[in-house]
DNA sequence: TTGCTAACGTTATATTATAACGTTAAGTGG
DNA sequence: CCACTTAACGTTATAATATAACGTTAGCAA
């Protein structure tokens, strides 16, 4: 049905491997450079990886930073909507996914007959912890 | 208390007019190579522009596209969050707010003690018509 | 006028992403 | 095992998006 991943090659691992280690978000280049060491050499070797990540729903794609974070749920396969809070603070992303949220954005989609693929929700703003401070 | 923009600029102006004059989303690029023939020389002129211009609510940015189009209300006063239907096939972006995905989303945001400054809703896919085709 | 600020024009450069090419490796059916 | 097909790879080059930094100009107010 859904695009799965089976297996990941090598480059693929290494991709995820820097993105669950990261605190944050990363972008495609901080993910290369990360990757030098082990021998990357090039931005398409990253975005190939990212690509495939992706579409298995391991790694998310933060459009409002043109960065990338691991699923927080390991693989996404969530029933509802993936959302992201984005602390523009302290750089912390929260990936959720509302049941309300989702249904409102759904209902919305369904009354107009469109044929969604895709949907970004990013909330930014500063989290908790920083608008307290 | 919001910011406001008083008078527009000439450059804000002939920014805003390109988008209002495009059919669909437009890129910082492309809006500058609509305006060299209006003397335009370079990026930032388009982008100071953009900035303003966004602050004002006359114009968003496709996160997802990185391009943007000019508010469909005018000027953005609308009560709740706005958000896009982005047609992949067509181009046709179309700006709606809807009070359910409105009062879910900050709902999570308050129930979360997030500090909300902008979000980001775009749904990708295709419109009724080229679904239908 | 003087001083202040926002906007401007310009050059240069940073950042993000992909095209295109030939090569390697990993299955798959015979 | 082999021939074939396809996905992934490495590499070079370049495209597309965005901003830093500088001095200048224009609008406005004391």
């Amino acid at each position: 049905m859904s695009a799965e991943i089976s297996v990941l090659t090598k480059n693929q691992e290494m991709v995820l491997d820097t993105l669950n280690q990261a605190k944050g978000p990363m972008s495609a280049y901080a993910i290369l450079d990360e990757l030098r060491r082990e021998g990357f050499r090039a931005p398409p070797q990253v975005y190939r990886a990212l690509d495939k990540l992706m579409q298995g729903g391991l790694v998310h794609r933060l459009e409002s930073l043109n960065a990338f974070v691991a699923c927080s749920h390991g693989a996404c396969h969530k029933a509802g909507l993936v959302a992201f809070a984005i602390c523009d603070k302290c750089g912390a992303v929260s990936e959720f996914s509302d049941e309300a949220v989702t249904k409102s954005l759904t209902n919305w989609i369904s009354k107009n007959q469109f044929r969604n693929t895709k949907t970004t929700i990013e909330i930014r703003g500063d989290c908790p912890q920083c608008a307290a401070a």
